[in-house]
DNA sequence: TCAAACTTTCAATATTTATTGAAAGATATT
DNA sequence: AATATCTTTCAATAAATATTGAAAGTTTGA
């Protein structure tokens, strides 16, 4: 496979896969492009190459930026804005998990420690039903959210390293 | 807080971190609904409950028998189907995470194994560049397709307490 | 101060995704 | 075999989400 194909594809697959898991196709797309850029990029060489419109550009960067995942260049001379990737894979995973915990799971872990406190019969079936679902589902929430904390703290080998050596 | 309004924020919550996650917002509603609930409902019951219509219901009822969530009942004396569901919370993490992994994360393993494989000049950055990212990506995915596989296989108080025992 | 170079905004538009509901398809009952 | 009960399908429609591009905003330097 030539090397134009294998990005093309690569960027594809990136973005199908950020939809699929909620992530904005545009932005999994431009933050796939800069991982496998060995150069920083402007604005207007991202919408040359994926396509897209000055706005549509800007916001992503932005959004990219807010996420941690990119960071903005300045050269010395030049007005013009440039754009990297943090390379380091386990980075980019630490960053994405600890930016969706923030944003997802922990206002969820919130109301459901609410909800826990709902007042009922203790004979009513729909009660107890109630109570039982959501607190099991808030315990699981509680250990994927410590497992979670954990890896933001750990490094990759040790982190998956570990957890291997135990379930060999 | 009423049993009713809890239920309902419930639900609306389920939803909400459904579609952040990728999941169409009816189809986790229709499963939080299910979910605390102590009897199986019929079609009926549920169209009334999130008011929506037959059409959407029997789709929605069916994508949740797929991810094997629900199931199926019937009842002696009548035609009416009923739904019910599985109501163990780390069965449902382990069934969603099968799921998932086999419909995403699979087809993208074994795209980034092919690119991997891309031929070029090992001089040229962007050859490079695009290399290291591609292996180093299909590297941490390995990783996490070997923790899948574990949890899969796993008791829930095993998988965590395991884990937790190790990173304290 | 002006204008060139660049970035940001956002209302209009397009695209994608989800929902409806009526009709067709099943299946059991008389 | 006709009818009643229930389920499924899918083209039309609606709703949600993403994108455009022109205009406004900002910064720099002549």
């Amino acid at each position: 496979m030539e090397l134009a194909e294998a990005k093309q594809r690569f960027i594809e697959a990136w973005g199908k896969l950020g939809s699929e898991w909620g992530i904005n196709r545009t932005m999994a797309q431009v933050h796939a492009l800069l991982l496998i850029s060995p150069e920083a990029l402007t604005t207007e060489q991202v919408m040359e190459q994926l396509q897209i419109s000055r706005g549509n550009a800007n916001m992503t960067l932005r959004d990219l930026i807010n996420w941690g995942l990119i960071e903005k260049q300045h050269r010395s001379g030049e007005r013009k804005e440039y754009f990297f990737a943090e390379k380091d894979v386990w980075t980019i995973a630490r960053q994405v998990a600890k930016e969706r915990k923030r944003r997802e799971l922990e206002p969820v872990l919130k109301l459901l420690t609410q909800l826990q406190e709902v007042e009922g019969d203790a004979q009513d079936p729909e009660y107890t039903t109630f109570k039982k679902s959501v607190t099991d589902i808030n315990k699981l929430a509680g250990n994927v959210d410590s497992t979670l904390e954990t890896m933001l703290k750990a490094e990759e080998n040790w982190f998956f390293g570990s957890i291997f050596k135990l379930f060999k």
